[in-house]
DNA sequence: CCCAGTATGGAACGATCATTCCGAACAATT
DNA sequence: AATTGTTCGGAATGATCGTTCCATACTGGG
């Protein structure tokens, strides 16, 4: 009957899904939310809900949108080792945009909110799967094409190759110069030959 | 001249460190460390200063009573492979106690607080460094005592013995469970050799 | 053209935040 | 026993927190 929304209902959420990224959920006020989208407290409320529910909204958008869509991409156009080495591109190329830094949504809330928040932990965990799960197919066909040994057993190599990108991860936070992350990435990747 | 304080500097010290550790500098009020460390709100103040300053003086504890003094303590007692495989069990062994599975202290604040905060991201770099420096005085060690394979180049490997351990120090605050975590270590020490 | 009905902007809510202030409690020195 | 200097408990501060309310602005259907 009457009028409809005059924002862009994605486009907010994405606003707000890079403040929370950026800055955590604790230290992201909604005065910080109002500002960052441009959108009336009101209205945020009216359409997402309350705090926690837009946070867990935009940490799905993020798993969905983000995460999701960069795995599925790197599987189908890239050889295994360039598919694993452009995962820790994708963060390290970060570290050039000075507005951008801000590492991986799911790892900072891994820390933050997970120890204590079931659901939270839920989807981080489910996240943290399905990286792996992608990595070790590629190492898999990588070992089958010849590119890496395949005497050794896959399946540790992909909970070390997990291991690595959350490491890096941890070090795009307090250090984002790019010698350190390269390093991690090569290391991992010469330990497949 | 007359009376000293009535509660101990250090122990109300570690408390405060242990609440911090737990849940984060945003999420620990100052009314929690009142009722953690039992101490008046006016004492807290006078001794330690605002909730910035207590939080970096519980952070600095937290850097040399407990890292610094977990690997010096390694670095004498063990083998290479053991003093290694140690680092991670420290932080394993946390998973058993259900009231003290807060992972690294350094490592949650390294997320939370040092990508905003210049004098954070410095101490949390500089303990970093010195884990990693760690790393490859072992790695070396035990290069030239036989038990690890000597062809490799240490640094990289220190690299990412540093990139699993915080790696592992992230699964735990979302995953705390025993087999993945030993996963990840015994994947890294099975690449030494 | 008017009414129905939702979105908007901004004020207002109570709760909690970090921080400060103040009088009472206290031990050591005179 | 009186004085001194510090601590302690708790109330009080102003600011900010998340959340809600309400009058106003506005558009689509009658």
């Amino acid at each position: 009957m009457p009028w409809e929304k005059n924002f862009d209902i994605d486009e907010t959420l994405t606003r707000a899904m890079q403040a929370f990224w950026a800055h955590g959920y604790e230290a992201t006020s909604m005065q910080d939310l109002v500002k960052a989208t441009g959108v009336n407290r009101a209205s945020i409320y009216a359409t997402y809900g309350d705090k926690r529910a837009l946070f867990l909204t935009a940490l799905r958008k993020y798993d969905g949108d983000v995460r999701r869509r960069m795995l599925a991409e790197l599987a189908e156009t890239r050889t295994p080792s360039e598919a694993i080495a452009a995962v820790f591109d994708k963060f390290i190329s970060q570290t050039s945009v000075p507005q951008g830094n801000w590492g991986c949504f799911l790892v900072n809330t891994a820390l933050e909110l997970a120890a204590h928040d079931g659901e939270i932990a839920e989807l981080v965990n489910a996240a943290h799967d399905e990286i792996e799960a992608f990595f070790l197919a590629m190492i898999r066909k990588g070992q089958q094409s010849g590119d890496f040994d395949p005497d050794r057993d896959a399946k540790p190599l992909a909970h070390q190759a997990l291991a690595s990108l959350l490491g890096m991860l941890v070090m795009i936070r307090s250090r984002p110069k790019e010698e350190f992350l390269t390093a991690v990435r090569d290391g991992f990747l010469n330990s497949l030959t």
